[in-house]
DNA sequence: CGGTATCCACAAGGATACTG
DNA sequence: CAGTATCCTTGTGGATACCG
């Protein structure tokens, strides 16, 4: 059984927000790291992307999809309706990219962090002064 | 003297255009390369970046000064108005990722095509038949 | 030269309710 | 369960004109 699937870096507070990097539209880099260790189904996407409406989140799946990362496959339609996603090999070349990425956020994070709230300090001032 | 800046990616019909990969807003990542060479003047960048207007180009400008990935240097005040931006240490180090993300694209780009152009040939004959 | 100011268009995302 | 439909809000970017 698969793990379920964790919802830190989720939150719209954790640090990754600050991330300049972004892949695709709004959800998508979250949602290829929810498919990461595999296929997921909707209502299993739905739990760490609890902020995601199923419209937008439907959205994100397509575009995703239309781009070849992912693929979409209707399962044992006879009983209740059953839909999984999963990345194709295309998408989980992604991940490598997504990793140097990650790995950029991570260690220059307070770097950044840092820089916006001096910027943001000495525009204050200017307009205190 | 240092070489002006070339266009070709920075045309909208560039196959980069593609790229489901972006780093801050729609400009940012262009911007970095056109200072990837040097330290640039405001007016400088509106060449290769004639699509963009000032207002637009001075937002993202002030969007990467305030993550610490660009400087913003007034010179010679005296004589007529010059402004130099540059890359930060940060904003160097920002080139990796970025060259990893370019370079996937670069790979992968005709798959990426190719994927759209069946996804949206089956939609098309989806909502035919 | 290096921007601002003002107004505007459109796409993306969201809220809520409903359906095969 | 896996979405759609409808309507609405916001944010991003753009057009145009003007300023120190």
């Amino acid at each position: 059984m698969r793990e379920p699937l964790r919802a830190d870096m989720f939150d719209e507070l954790c640090p990754s927000s600050l991330n300049p990097v972004r892949f695709g539209d709004k959800w998508a880099a979250l949602i290829i790291r929810c498919l990461e260790d595999g296929p997921r189904r909707f209502s299993e996407l739905r739990v760490p992307l609890s902020r995601v409406t199923p419209k937008v989140l439907t959205q994100s799946l397509r575009a995703l999809e239309r781009d070849g990362l992912i693929t979409r496959s209707v399962l044992d339609a006879r009983a209740t309706l059953h839909v999984e996603y999963e990345l194709t090999a295309l998408g989980r070349s992604m991940l490598e990219p997504m990793a140097v990425a990650c790995a950029w956020v991570e260690q220059h994070w307070d770097q950044l962090l840092n820089a916006r709230e001096a910027y943001d300090r000495a525009i204050r001032f200017d307009h205190a002064g």
